[in-house]
DNA sequence: AGTCGCGCCTGGCGGC
DNA sequence: TGCCGCCAGGCGCGAC
């Protein structure tokens, strides 16, 4: 399930495959995507060329002379570079075809991800309301306190509200959490100004960390390369539930948390 | 205004 | 072996 780091590995992996390339068809095989694909979408692309890519918390944005695709690889999405024609693969929902004859193919067996096209990306309803990026300086600890001195939720769900901070899904909210030491329960304005302190570090870290090891993937992601990243082998909680604590050998609790399952050590997470 | 529960969708897995 | 039912999970939306 593509987090942060997972779009962030398909953009940098596909950036120097499609910069310059000038959009020539677009084929759309399924277009009940998360959202419905826009009727206009290949009059909009055709002859257009990709400047740039960027990423705004999941959304991946292709950036174009006339405005953005933007494209959200929900749980199971994944974009794949072909140089040349190839056979269509099973949920291959769209394919875009350059002038050059290479192909990018958009593949969702869950359909949750979604595809736009709009003239003002920071402007649109799905971008416009997102928070800060973990891995900016706007996530520090002034912010955090602030958000969290007014919040009734616990941190988990805080970490997880994409208004607050984007980007940090079920996953690195679990990770984070545990290496900060800090019970996913905990209700966000009890915990201690030090604690946040330590958890925003660890976000960041783990963040990081994860883009420089090609991303996680528990089962449907596999990066533009299409090989599987290999940061899950690293998750010490997430998936866990009764095996050993990394750090103290208890047995791994799972809770559900606003509909999510949520991963902890009781004795380490306090 | 902040928070919560719902539903979209398919593949994989456990149970029989 | 085959089929059924359940579950995961991102996230916008409506309800409170």
């Amino acid at each position: 399930m593509p987090e942060l780091p997972e779009v962030e590995i398909t953009k940098r992996g596909l950036e120097p495959s499609l910069i310059n390339q000038i959009f020539d068809n677009i084929f759309i095989y399924q277009e009940n995507l998360r959202w419905p694909i826009q009727k206009n979408i290949k009059s909009v692309l055709r002859n257009k060329k990709i400047l740039s890519l960027s990423r705004r918390g999941k959304y991946l944005l292709i950036n174009l002379e006339n405005g953005s695709l933007i494209i959200h690889l929900g749980m199971s999405g994944s974009l794949k570079f072909l140089s040349k024609h190839s056979i269509k693969l099973k949920h291959d929902h769209v394919i875009f075809r350059f002038c050059s004859g290479s192909y990018l193919t958009f593949n969702d067996p869950r359909r949750f991800g979604s595809i736009h096209f709009s003239k003002e990306p920071n402007s649109f309803w799905l971008i416009k309301n997102l928070g800060v990026e973990p891995l900016s300086d706007e996530f520090n600890i002034d912010f955090l306190w602030k958000k969290c001195k007014k919040s009734k939720s616990t941190i988990k769900q805080l970490l997880m509200n994409h208004k607050v901070v984007v980007g940090v899904g079920n996953i690195y909210a679990s990770e984070s959490l545990f290496y900060a030491g800090i019970n996913p329960r905990k209700i966000a304005h009890k915990i201690s100004k030090k604690k946040l302190v330590l958890l925003i570090t660890e976000i960041k870290t783990i963040l990081s960390k994860a883009i420089k090891l090609g991303g996680s993937s528990i089962r449907d992601f596999t990066n533009s390369n299409g090989k599987m990243g290999y940061f899950q082998q690293s998750l010490v909680v997430y998936n866990r539930e009764n095996e050993p604590c990394v750090k103290c050998n208890t047995k791994i609790k799972r809770v559900i948390l606003g509909q999510r399952s949520s991963f902890y050590c009781y004795k380490c997470q306090k």
